[in-house]
DNA sequence: ACGCTATGCCGCAAAACCCGCGCCGAGCAG
DNA sequence: CTGCTCGGCGCGGGTTTTGCGGCATAGCGT
């Protein structure tokens, strides 16, 4: 239980994926409705996705622009390998930090960064570019945010 | 209304939005409860918290491993100026495309992309690379893939 | 074919929740 | 003091949730 394996999904499944990456507060009772189940049948399968660990969690999507960070980056670091402590202490210190990534290639890790101005995302980066070299990206914008997960087209 | 400028937010509200951000299903009630409200005045808070476009959705947030798929990329994408009109139609064409953002450098854009295997990862790049030259990292694990955003601390 | 079991969905009833209503108290201007 | 607004509360009827039992279908060994 709880491993990395990949889980059977039919096509009620996908559908009940689709309307809760839309819309996670949607009823059981409207979300069997929408798929053609009833509330009963919709709330075990969702129980069930989240059990299996196919479904995370639901997460209010927050606007971070109204909320006072007006900027958003993306941080290329080449960290030197070996103490992933520093990193990792400056991940959980850092709340500015909302995402990080280790990845192939000379940039190591990529990190998303959201600043209240261009001031904060300096003093930021600085911290972060004691743990090796950086590339920092300003976002001017994004044309795509985030899509809807849907199953594999073969 | 609708515009881009910043809302204020006091101390309750941030709560709800920490609350909301680990858990979009709770109910209105018990949220009144965690954050001290009743359960219409905390009705009244997201309400408006939606209305002003602080929270912006409720996501479902899934497992890409357990869905089948198995290879996360960073995409950097050196876009020839100009023609956004194949970009654009290339995004909505490609539901692999998680992420797409528009930023400072060289690498005009950054995309996210999700495949099922190293030969479906090949061949989104294949399609991606006719718009510009692109460099592709794979992404080995996340340590911290997404964070629940918090009040500025000034 | 037959019985057996497992699975997935439905119906039902009690408890919890949602939502629109009116009311209350604090803060404030005149 | 009076009148006003704003945010929160309590309340009642309609809806949803949740646990339980029942039913139909599929798979399987004999």
């Amino acid at each position: 239980m709880g491993g990395e394996s990949t889980f059977d999904l039919d096509a009620v499944d996908w559908r009940i994926l689709a309307e809760l990456q839309e819309d996670a507060r949607v009823s059981y009772a409207e979300l069997g409705r929408r798929v053609g189940l009833g509330a009963t049948a919709a709330t075990e399968r969702v129980r069930r996705l989240v059990d299996n660990g196919v479904i995370k969690g639901f997460r209010a999507e927050i606007d971070l622009e109204r909320v006072g960070y007006g900027v958003l980056a993306v941080v290329r670091l080449r960290h030197p390998s070996g103490n992933y402590r520093k990193l990792h202490a400056e991940l959980e210190r850092t709340t500015e930090i909302l995402q990080c990534h280790h990845v192939t290639g000379k940039d190591c890790f990529v990190l998303f960064v959201a600043a209240r101005t261009m001031r904060h995302l300096e003093r930021l980066t600085g911290r972060i570019a004691t743990l090796g070299s950086i590339a920092t990206s300003v976002v001017y914008s994004s044309p795509l945010p985030s899509r809807v997960i849907t199953a594999p087209t073969d």
